[in-house]
RNA sequence: GCGGAAGGUCGGAUGACCGCUGCGCCGGGGCGACCCGGCGGGGAGGAAAGUCCGGACUCCGGAAAUCAACGGUGCCGGGUAACGCCCGGGCGAGGUAACUCGACGGAAAGCGCCACAGAAAUGAAACCACCGCGCCCCGGCGCGGCAAGGGUGAAACGGUGGGGUAAGAGCCCACCGCGCCGGUGGCAACACCGGCGGCAUGGCAAGCCCCACCGGGAGCAAUGCCAAAUAGGGACCGCGCGUCGCAAGACAGGGCCGUUUUCGCCCGAGCAGGUCCGGGUUGGCAGCUAGAGCCCCCCUGGCAACAGCGGGGCAAGAGGAAUGGUCAUCGAACCGGCAGCAGUGCCGGGGAACAGAAUCCGGCUUACAGACCUUCCGCGCAC
RNA sequence: CGGAGCGUGGCGCAGCCUGGUAGCGCACCUGUUUUGGGUACAGGGGGUCGGAGGUUCGAAUCCUCUCGCUCCGA
C-alpha cells in the first residue's frame, strides 16, 4: 500500500463529490471526485439514507461497503481523489460478495477511463 | 392425556483467514503534542427502541420557609435516592377454578352540560290512562284526586311481596338497597352487628372545580478549558454620585427566583456587572464511564416488595459514530414425501424474531420467530 | 442525542380549548347563457377526521398507546 486512505467526515465534501462523476451498480452507487492535490491521500466516504432501512440495515450495508473499499479501494484508488460509495435498498446487504467486487473493479475503471 | 393460569431463563453455535476500536506492555521515531509496528486480554440488548415518568450530574442568579399561579398524582398501608414504579391489603368486575383486570378521593361546596325523542332531563311537573262528582246528543266534556300502569329515551325521583284504598301512592309492614347514629375488629382503606329515618340524594369531575400530597427552570448539542480566527466594535439595561476615614474598610442606599419574610452574597464614584446585535470558529481536550451498579450464594428481620452483614463473580466506551467482513460445518421454525391408530421416527428442501449503546442509573410502555424450566387449576382415565 | 409542533374530501385550511350539525376556498360533475370555448349563474357528488384502545348514552373533539411528517438546538 503506497497511499494513505482516511475517511471522508465533512458534509461539504459529500456534497462536492455528488456533483462530480457517478456510476452505479445494483449493489452500490459509486461517486468519485479528483481533488486539486493530486498527490494527496486517497479519501473514502460512505452514505446510506433512510431509505436503505432502519438502523441495523443500514449499519449492515456500511460494513459491507467498508469491506469492499478496503479490498479494493487501497490498491488500486487514484491519489489524490474522493470516493463516496452509497448504500442501496435490499441489495447491499444481500447481493453475493464476489459479485460486489466486480463491480466495484469495473465502476473504478469506467470512471477512472473517462477522466484521464 | 387434554385444556388452561402464574413466574422465570435463553434468544443461533463452532472454526479459519482478513479488519476496526479503546486499555495495558514492549520496540522505534519526534524537542514535544503525538505517530508507526508488535503482543496480550476486552468490545451491543432484553428490549440498547419509544422518550412516557423518576433521579444523579451541570448551568441559570445562593438557600430555607410561605402564599399565589401553573402542571401532575389520586382506595389504604408499606418499600425505595425518587417515582405515575413495586409489594401487601380492601372494594368492584370477570372466570367452574388456578387466577386476572380496574385513572378506584369528592356529584347534600358551587358553576356548567344532558342533542334527538318524550308530558317532563332535576325546582318539580302531568300527555295518555285510572278513580270520584257533575252535565249531556252515551260517547265525550268540565272540575277534582292520583302518580301504580302505557309510550319516549342511554338515563324517568328506590326494588320485590303483602296490606290498604273510590283509584292509588313509603300511606303502612317485611326483606333488600340507601343515608345517619352507636358498638366491635383492623394502623388504615374497610368489614360485621344493632338501632333509627321512611327515601330526601339521576348521570358526567379522562368539563370547570373542591380536598389531600408533590414539583423553581433548562438540559451532556448541559457545562468547563485550550487552540485558531475576527473584533478590540455597536446598541441597551442596572445602579449611582451620600456619610466617617490619610488609606484599607465600615455605614446609609441599591441589586440578587412571581409575592412576602429570614439568612447569605454582590455593588457601594465606574462596576468594566448583565443582555442583545454584528463579526469569527464549526477544531481539540475534559465531562465519559466504578455507580443508589448488576448477578449468584449463606445468614438475620419481614407475609412480600425490600433492608442489613459476609463471600464470590461481572461490568463496551464510539464520536460521519468502532463492537465487524468473507467462507466452511452444524443447525430451530416452516414446507414436501414415506412409515405408524397415535405420540413420533427417517429422508429431502430451507437457513433464524424484534432489533444497534451515544452522559449514566431506577421504572413503565411498545416490538418479538421460537426453545426450555418451575409451581398451580379444571376435566377425563387408571389405582 | 435532546426539545417543540402537525396529521380532517384530490390540494390548501377551519372546526377540537367549551363532546351531539363535519364547514370554507380551489379543483371535479351536470344544467343554463355562447356558433363553440372561457367567464358568470344555478344545482350536485365526494371525507375510515393517521391507526388502536379507553372514558361517556354519544368522540374529529377528552385520556392513553402507537405510526408518519415538519421544525429548532453545539
Amino acid at each position: 500500500m503506497f497511499s494513505r486512505v482516511e475517511t471522508l467526515k465533512k458534509r461539504a465534501d459529500f456534497l462536492r463529490a455528488a456533483r462530480a462523476r457517478h456510476t452505479a451498480t445494483p449493489g452500490f452507487v459509486l461517486q468519485m471526485r479528483q481533488r486539486t492535490d493530486t498527490a494527496g491521500p486517497v479519501r473514502i466516504g460512505f452514505t446510506c439514507s433512510k431509505k436503505v432501512g432502519n438502523a441495523v440495515a443500514r449499519n449492515r450495508a456500511k460494513r459491507r461497503l467498508r469491506a469492499l473499499a478496503r479490498e479494493v479501494l487501497a490498491e488500486h484508488g487514484r491519489p489524490g481523489c474522493d470516493y463516496v460509495l452509497i448504500g442501496r435498498l435490499e441489495k447491499t446487504a444481500t447481493l453475493p460478495f464476489d459479485r460486489m467486487l466486480e463491480d466495484l473493479h469495473a465502476a473504478l475503471r469506467k470512471l477512472h477511463g473517462t477522466s484521464a
